[in-house]
Formats: structure tokens, C-alpha cells, sequence
DNA sequence: ACCTGAACACCGTTCAAGT
DNA sequence: ACCTGAACACCGTTCAAGT
């Protein structure tokens, strides 16, 4: 039951280790070319490992997508968790959307994995979790503050963000697609009953940035 | 350069129309069971007929996906034409969204047709230069009228659709998901300068309806 | 002009043998 | 405990032969 480490997951052999990172340093090479696919089979031969090797390390796509996007989805929550400590909860929270935002646009993995419900690795469910945990504090505070519409919970904002990212990404120009979505999305996101007033605030809370 | 015929596309042999048809509906029988895969050579088994075939009437997936989907877009364009010529813009806008949305729900393939910016058959692109006509003829009343943000077109507009459809099917109860995420699109939809006067007017219209 | 299905090529996955 | 790569299974696609 107890584990024999410090961290969660068992320590590896230093070959296992080295492989498990070729495998990904070859990933990310082949991302950086076009190539979504991923394959096991090119991925070990571009990695100098056997196929067998590939298998073992990752049993399928999204283990592999998930290894790819952890270092990422750690950055994402550490930028929640300054968000949910921002004093204005409305300026926290679009810091964070243009945030996620932008780190999706610029990793397509993290994107894959923020889409993903239920992930299979234990690390990948931990990060994804205390995410929700520090988006969901954040989103309580904007309530109470009556800044926000009371039927939308951490988890609708994370699909709702996934189909922003992919609906900017879908054109051209995805840059400015991307802030005019997001713009969208906050106005929608906003309490319907707080009206003028809380896009005067919105206005004012604008103003300070830039 | 001119066509032979009255419509589009060039008339097929009988048993060709025929095994077009047996084709489609093996399709569809697939897709009613959970197979999103729609291969070739499982449909052409189901259909009874040959491999090639399948292939001869629809070379690629997406042009397969078109051709399931050709229905259920003239049935959308419909609405958009409907809307467009409703006398309140807002009123039509929510109107043809929500019908959107639906209709998506309930056909997986219209959705993956709309969520791809150049179809490859030359039906579905009619239809959807049309669909993108009427829209944006709407968009442009309602903009007039200062019931909505400038900075989103047609184009913008479909991709944000495609984006709350996902949205709202990621999770569990999507009917829930996406009234809540059509409210959020409509309500960032709106002029942000309108702010009070435009909300009172959307209260109003939602009172008049139900 | 259209249909057929055997044949080919490719790719994902496994597993016995090895260190 | 981990690695290797041949071997298998499967599936998408083509194309020569037929009507």
C-alpha cells in the first residue's frame, strides 16, 4: 500500500530512465515536424529504442500525450493557484483563461490532455485535480463577489476553454481569434443580473492593464 | 464547362445511385452502433458490396462524412433562412443557435462537417457558402441594431458553435451543458457597450417566448 | 461506366529470447 | 527489471479482370 519513495512513482533503472526520456525527446521531435501521429513503431526507431521498449514505457497514446504534457500542465497550475490568490477575482480570472489560453496555443498536448476528462496517469489525475481545486476556489470568489453567473463550475470553464482553443485555432490568424474569443467568453462568463455595473468594473479593471 | 444535366452533379447509373444509397445507409446502421471509425472495407461488407466501390463513391472519409451529413445541413441552412428573416435579429440569432446545437447533438456527422472550414464535396460547399450568407446577413442586422459586438463574424460565429458543441458533449448530461453554454455564446455575444439596455431588451424577449 | 475482390503495403501490438 | 526486434494481426488502398 505504502510506497517505498519519496514521490509517487517508483523510482526507474537509469537506462529505463534515459530510454523513457529519448522516447520523448523523439516526441517532441516529431511534433515539432507535423507528424500528430505519434506512432510507437517511429517513435522507437527515432529514438534509437526497441518497439518493445516503447510499449513499456507507454501502453498507449494517451500515456504518452500525458508524459508530453505534465511539465506544461505544472505550469498551467501554478499560474491557477497565483490567479486564485489574485485580490480582484475577475482580474485573476482573465489572467488565467488568457493564460491557459496561450500555453495551449502553444502546446498542443496540453490542449489534448486539459480536453481529456479523465486521464490515465497518476501524476496527470493529481496535477488535474488540485487544477480544478485552485479554478474552483477562484470561481467562488467571483460568485460571492457577484461577478459571475452561478451555473458555470470549474469544470464547464475547462471544456468551455478547450472549445475557445479550438475554435481560435480552427482559422487563420488564431493569435487574434484567440483574444477576441476570450473577450467573448468573459463577457458571457459575467453575472447576467450584475449588468452595467459589473461591466463597468470589467471597464475600469481593463483600464489598469496596459 | 457548362453541366449536361439540371443539378450540380452529374446523374449516376441506376445500380450506382443504388449502392451509393445501400452505402450510406450501412453508415449510418455503423454509426447508430458506436463505430465513429466508418472504414471502408466494414461498410462495403455491410452495404454488400465491394471494396472498391466504397472507394469509387467516396474516395476519403471526409467526403463520406459529407455525404451523410448533406441532409441534416440543408435542414440547418432551412433554419438559418428562417432566421434570418425574423423580425428581432436577437430573437433569431438564439433561435438558429440553439437549433444549431441541437441538430449537432443529434448528428455527429453535421457536426464534423461544420466544424471543417473547406468541405471537399461540391454540394456541401454550396451549402455552406449559403450558410454562411444567411448568417452573416443576420449578424449585420443585428449588429445595426447594436445588439451585438462588432469583432465576430459568421466564420468566428461557427467556430465558437462547433467549440460550446464540444463543450457541451464532453460531459455528462450535454442537454444541460448546453443551454448553459448558449446562454454564456449569447451573452457574449453582445454589444459590450449596450451593457443594461440590451440585457433588458434580451429579459423582455425571453419573456415573450414560453 | 461501373463493379468485384484478391493482393499489396503499412502500421500497431505482442512476446519469446536475451542482458 | 528491463531491453530487443522478429513476427503476427489488422486495416486502408489499389488495380487488373470482369460485366
Amino acid at each position: 500500500m505504502a510506497d517505498s519513495g519519496g514521490t509517487g512513482a517508483a523510482a526507474l533503472r537509469s537506462d529505463a530512465a534515459r530510454n523513457r526520456a529519448r522516447l520523448l525527446d523523439a516526441a517532441r521531435q516529431r511534433l515539432a515536424g507535423g507528424d500528430t501521429t505519434l506512432g510507437l513503431n517511429a517513435l522507437a526507431r527515432c529514438a534509437g529504442v526497441g518497439v518493445g521498449t516503447a510499449y513499456r514505457h507507454f501502453p498507449d497514446r494517451q500515456s504518452l500525450v500525458e508524459g508530453l504534457a505534465t511539465e506544461g500542465l505544472k505550469d498551467l497550475l501554478d499560474a491557477a493557484q497565483q490567479a486564485a490568490g489574485d485580490l480582484d477575482p475577475a482580474v485573476g480570472l482573465e489572467r488565467l483563461l488568457r493564460a491557459a489560453l496561450s500555453a495551449m496555443a502553444a502546446d498542443s498536448v496540453l490542449a489534448e490532455v486539459l480536453s481529456t476528462a479523465t486521464p490515465v496517469c497518476a501524476e496527470t489525475i493529481g496535477l488535474s485535480r488540485e487544477l480544478g481545486v485552485s479554478l474552483e476556489g477562484l470561481l467562488d470568489r467571483a460568485r460571492c463577489a457577484g461577478l459571475m453567473r452561478p451555473d458555470v463550475g470549474a469544470d464547464d470553464l475547462r471544456r468551455l476553454l478547450v472549445g475557445a482553443h479550438s475554435a481560435a485555432q480552427a482559422g487563420s490568424d488564431p493569435e487574434a481569434a484567440r483574444e477576441r474569443y476570450l473577450a467573448v467568453l468573459l463577457a458571457g462568463l459575467r453575472h447576467p443580473a450584475a449588468g452595467a455595473l459589473a461591466s463597468r468594473a470589467a471597464l475600469q479593471v481593463a483600464d489598469t492593464r496596459s
